[in-house]
DNA sequence: ACAAAAGTGTTTTAGTTACACCCATGG
DNA sequence: CCATGGGTGTAACTAAAACACTTTTGT
């Protein structure tokens, strides 16, 4: 089966960082390792490429073993290829950042896979590269965010706008208007109002909001305008 | 050296999609393959990952043997990893997309690797799986252009407004009016107006600029704004 | 003297920011 | 009845778009 012969073959691996929000800060889901070299550290999820599975294949099949779900937001970070990064054996790993409902991930998976969720202040140390991979992922999902609606993958299906103005004000670490965060959010046409009522945060209650679907799919690729001052962003 | 046991192992490729601009418009440099498969059809230029190189290394040798260029703009692109790409044995592609000077590639290289420039609505077929990394290269350079002052690398030190307007204009496939064109891009900051002027284009000539390099690094990561309706364009 | 491209300024329009009060409700 | 968070409108300002004429010079 070595068609091209006398080149190197060698171990790729997949590694995701895993995002979820709790309605406070934005976290990471990390593991600990369950063999050699860095056994009992904390690690990304990850895992490496089967010989009959596509590299996005091996990415969603790690995601869904310690997340249990599917059709989750899975997208290619970024490949690392330094012949050290892991020190038994030469590994490229290619990277992928997921965001996923925090509330649809259940808790009794953490016991199963030793796995906690970490915000992203407290990121404990992590194995090989892997530190670098964490600050690529944050760096694209601010990136991207201030760009594109992909926040709302961290959402449930019924959220308030109270609720992700925190999950934005938490993301780039800032303070926003509510008046003019309501009125660039409404005004993307990506929102749909019902009529029930959040009565947890307060006791007027806030409305529910649900993505209007359609547009959601339609709009994701084009720039949309939710921040205050995105051009002075430093990504 | 194998210390993962029972892992796959897999060839790792590198693919670059090179662009340059003639002036009038965007262009990418393609090789007639030199081996089999597909031996003899026009593909990108590419080569094995070694064993004691990065694969951005890798990325940057295979540059370097056809362009004989050093130090030019070269950034990962993608990781293309279905399993049947590579018809004769699995191997992965991380492609990455360079933009150099045309006017430093030495034609005499084209003559050795039987290359050749190609408008980008002329590519050929392409073998294997090339044709979608052009796309996500064409993708890529344009949404990043639209943000960051990526151009620039496709230019001599020393340019033009109007070249640089014929530039944008080709890249984006569109029209710009040249009041504000000249406008936006002397707000950025980011160049130095010259004594001498280029007079091959026309009788009365146009000043020469050149990068202020010292502000074009500060403010690459920065959102710029040279575009009219950025937020309008679909990427 | 005229053709051909370079260069420049102002008005209009649209979008963004800043800002403060009333509302609804549970306890 | 009051404390708490939810919801909304407007005026001031800033940025972007539209638009046309003058300059230079080689032929």
């Amino acid at each position: 089966m070595q068609k091209y012969s006398k080149q190197t073959r060698l171990l790729l691996a997949v590694d995701c960082i895993i995002f979820g929000f709790d309605g406070e800060t934005l976290k990471i889901l990390l593991i600990k390792r369950d063999f050699e070299p860095e056994k009992g550290n904390w690690s990304l999820m990850g895992g490496f490429v089967q010989a009959n599975e596509s590299v996005d294949q091996a990415a969603n099949r790690v995601l869904t073993q310690l997340t249990n779900l599917q059709g989750v937001y899975l997208e290619q970070l970024y490949t690392f290829g330094n012949t050290k990064r892991d020190p038994l054996e030469r590994t490229v790993s290619v990277s992928y950042f997921a965001l996923i409902d925090i509330n649809k991930y259940e808790a009794q998976l953490s016991k199963d896979y030793h796995a906690d969720w970490f915000p992203l202040k407290k990121v404990p140390k992590l194995i090989f590269d892997q530190q670098d991979m964490v600050e690529a992922a944050k760096k694209r999902i601010r990136y991207k965010a201030a760009l594109h609606p992909i926040l709302f993958e961290l959402l449930p299906e019924k959220f308030t706008l109270p609720q992700l103005q925190v999950l934005y004000e938490s993301v780039f670490n800032t303070s926003i208007d509510k008046r003019n965060f309501s009125k660039r959010v409404l005004a993307t046409g990506l929102l749909i109002k019902l009529d029930d009522k959040d009565k947890t945060g307060s006791k007027r209650g806030a409305f529910y909001y649900q993505l209007n679907k359609q547009n959601y799919y339609t709009k994701f690729q084009s720039f949309i305008n939710i921040l205050p001052n995105p051009d002075t962003l430093q990504v």
